[in-house]
DNA sequence: GAAACTACGGTACTTGCCGTACCTTAATTG
DNA sequence: CAATTAAGGTACGGCAAGTACCGTAGTTTC
């Protein structure tokens, strides 16, 4: 990649840890997790291993760092209406898992294997930043009166995200079809979250 | 492993996959999935590569059978309440992810990374046998009237053993306190399964 | 009961890629 | 301008998957 002898300076520091953050970028949104080599970056950012070896200790993590240059930001919508918002969400979610950048983080996931420490890298891109849409959106459904205080409960305000991601995770589905998102939120996640009737003892 | 000359018969067939599949399972039992080796099988077994890969394409699925030979059955309790018997369930679920056999499966897993057609000889032993665990125990519960018929769908009725999993698959926790499989039923799944109040439109 | 066939055993090999080691050379620092 | 730091080049060790071949032992067929 680099021509010897045609006044190229080496590069240092930063400049060469972005070209190669690139490299990785460019290979894993080409060929996946599954392709990313520790060679092939080194070849396309016109470096070697040991610049590579000398920022990120292994390749997984390497693959993560990539990743992360990639996943933007959800935004939570407000459409004024609980049950639209919560599809709404939910399409959302679905859109990232079937998309290129989900079949990733699906193959990051699998590699990381359940070693929580790595793993909590991912999640806070995944899991938590969409935590807190769902918080936003249900907080705005109960001062509405749409929603009992108590959907507020992380672990109940989530079951929609955590049924569907059991789609992809689970089952190995590509994507989900819009029948499925529609039955979590009719059949599980709104009697769940609705203000709840009195309770038969 | 074969003594030349000591009278042994060259085994065959039905006898030498049993022989393979046994020194699978002692392998996976062993070293866990990570440690599976072709070549260690083989040695184990006392034959050699070619036997496997004439019976397994590849040791994705030789793991797979060695699991699925020591996987057993859940049986569905019967307490007469519907709250113990969902959080029994819940318990012998949660054991078994917690098990050495609950690692191979996760490894299994996570080594299958979402190949639809390889998972889905896994979750035939492991999520629809525990499917009709929950049906069981719902159905019991409908006839006695604790749960609302609404519960018996497959999707309402699996919640809580999707929240469990949940909490292995992706945070990569060994095993699950207690009092997370209590805040599942009593702020998810009891909420969600019981005769439901009036529906405030 | 011999010939034909199938499948096991032994072994060696190719392939792929991770991670390391080691040395040379360019840039930076003081 | 020396000393230090970091990049480049290259080669190699290690490991395990999967393949290829061939001689040979059981099994089937006529």
């Amino acid at each position: 990649m680099r021509q010897p002898g045609a006044g190229q300076t080496r590069r240092r520091g930063a400049v060469l840890e972005e070209a190669i953050l690139r490299a990785a970028v460019d290979e894993i949104t080409e060929s996946g997790y599954a392709g990313l080599t520790m060679d092939k970056v080194a070849t396309r950012a016109g470096t070697n291993k040991n610049a590579i070896y000398r920022r990120w200790p292994n390749r997984l993590m390497l693959g993560i760092a990539a990743y992360r240059q990639l996943a933007t930001a959800f935004q939570p919508p407000d459409t004024g209406n609980l049950r639209d918002d919560v599809l709404e969400v939910l399409r959302q979610a679905n859109r990232h898992w079937s998309s290129p950048l989900g079949a990733i983080l699906r193959e990051l996931l699998s590699a990381a294997g359940g070693a929580s420490e790595l793993l909590a890298q991912l999640q806070e891109q995944s899991s938590d930043a969409a935590a807190a849409s769902w918080l936003t959106v249900l907080g705005r459904a109960v001062a509405r009166g749409e929603a009992s205080p108590e959907a507020l409960h992380p672990r109940v305000a989530t079951v929609a995200m955590v049924l569907l991601r059991n789609e992809f995770v689970v089952r190995g589905a590509p994507s989900a079809p819009d029948d499925v998102l529609v039955e979590i939120v009719d059949e599980v996640y709104l009697p769940l979250v609705r203000r709840r009737g009195p309770t038969p003892s």
